[in-house]
Order: C-alpha cells, then structure tokens, then sequence
DNA sequence: CCCTTATGACTACATCCGTAGTTAGAAGAG
DNA sequence: CTCTTCTAACTACGGATGTAGTCATAAGGG
C-alpha cells in the first residue's frame, strides 16, 4: 500500500516527526511558522492522515494527541524511489546530475557525496 | 510558473520527447505499449497540456500534430528541484543516500556519480 | 449554574486528475 | 451523392486535494 500523502499534508507530517505526539491546536502553532492555515484545515488534514493510517490518535481528555504511525525515513525512501522511478527511469545518477547542473551542490553535498560513495563501494 | 504535470500527462508528454510531433492517434498508438488508454483519454491529456502550454499544436490538413513546448531537460530539473525542496529540504546528499539505501546504486550508477564528483571538484 | 470557548464530527465546495462519452463536421469509400 | 469513419470540441463524473464552515458538546471562568 503505497500511502499517498499530499502536499498539504506533508506539512502536517514533517512538524509530527519533528516534534511528535501533540494536538491540533499545538499542530497549528507549529505549522503556523511556514503556512497560514486555519484550524479548521489543519484539523481536516490531520483527520485525512488518520483515516490514511500516518497517524494515530490517543485521546486525552477530550482531545485528541497525534502520533506518527510511519517513519520519515520510510516515508522519504518510499517517496525518493517512486520519484526517480517516475521521471527518471529509476536511475539516481541522472537526477543528481540534474540536480547538480540546475542548483548546484553545496560543498557539503559533495562531502556527504564522497563520504557515501566511499562507503559504497567497499 | 512551476508548469504542474501530472503522472497521466507525463507519459504522454515522455512519448513525444522520444518522438516529437504526433498526431493524436499516433501518441495513442505510442502510448498504448506502456497504457491501456482510450484515445479519448490520450485527446484529453493533449489537450490539457496544450492549455498547460506544454505542447503545441500545428494544423495539418484537418488535425493536428502535436510538439513539444518545454524540453525533457528542463522539465526534469525543475522536477528534481522542486522534490528536493519538498521531500529532503533542498539536500541532494539525503536523497542519494535514501536511494543507495532502499534500493542499492548499480555499478553504473556508482560510476556515473564518481565521474561527476569530479566533474564537481575542478 | 451559566456563558464563552475549545474541540471533534460532519459538511462544503472549487479545482485537478484519471478516465472516458457525445456531437458535429470533414473526408474518404463506393 | 450518401454512408461510414476519423477528428476536434465539448461534456461528464467520481475521487483527491486545498481550504475552510457549521454544529453539538464538554470544560473552564466567573
């Protein structure tokens, strides 16, 4: 089952793996940084993620806690694979070079680059 | 304007980059070894990207061809930009790394990024 | 005890997307 | 000239998505 999360929800997702474990309201403070969302939609995103089985709920008074039911890491590698299997025939190579030709790497990149590449080929 | 492509219309648009201006029931034909789509589906992909401005049309006698308006180049790294930016916050290097994770590099894919890095290096 | 407020449940609605169907006219078959 | 067929144009329709609004209710403030 290859969970579609969208946009808009992913938002709600990064501030959970973030900090995780916290209610609507303390959700929409935290979304509240990076998009100006209403309560109402971040309620109606979280609810989406809950019915999709990202989140979980534990109720807590009359409320609700949300807890991440996937890592970001699984999340991240699923999306990664399905990204590059879509536009670039599952080859990683070509979309680091796009990467590197449109945006250019940072220094870092190309540290962690050759970091990872060393550990490859061993 | 990030021109939004959807998976539908990007196997339409990836047979015209492979083979440019078509006719519709040419891109159907093309289309229908990886897609079981009507023409009335692959029509309506075409005219969606004509109104997206990613094709063109040209009359011929009483149809038209269809051509290409944004390079596969162009369109894979704007792509690839916007994922990263999405998904791994503009890192390149996670992204690689959640690749050679979940699904391993080839051997060629290795190679490939050891000739950039150096590229990358000078 | 009553009123305001926060909360979950349900509802709304325009747009996009996947996947077609219908219609009207041009062009070729006979 | 008539019938079939191909094509463009327009229409359809359910599900996903972005972005909320309404309603009933429980809880806390006075």
């Amino acid at each position: 089952m290859p969970l579609k999360i969208s946009r808009a929800e992913l938002e709600v997702m990064q501030t959970l793996w973030k900090e995780d474990n916290q209610t609507a309201s303390e959700v929409h403070s935290s979304v509240s940084k990076h998009k100006d969302w209403s309560i109402r939609t971040v309620k109606t995103l979280l609810a989406r993620l809950v019915e999709k089985h990202a989140l979980r709920t534990t109720p807590e008074g009359r409320r609700f806690r949300y807890t991440t039911a996937i890592t970001e890491t699984d999340y991240k590698t699923n999306a990664a694979g399905q990204f590059v299997d879509r536009i670039f025939s599952g080859r990683a190579a070509p979309l680091i070079a796009h990467l590197a030709d449109s945006r250019g790497l940072t220094d870092e990149d190309i540290a962690d680059l050759e970091k990872l590449l060393e550990a490859l080929k061993k």
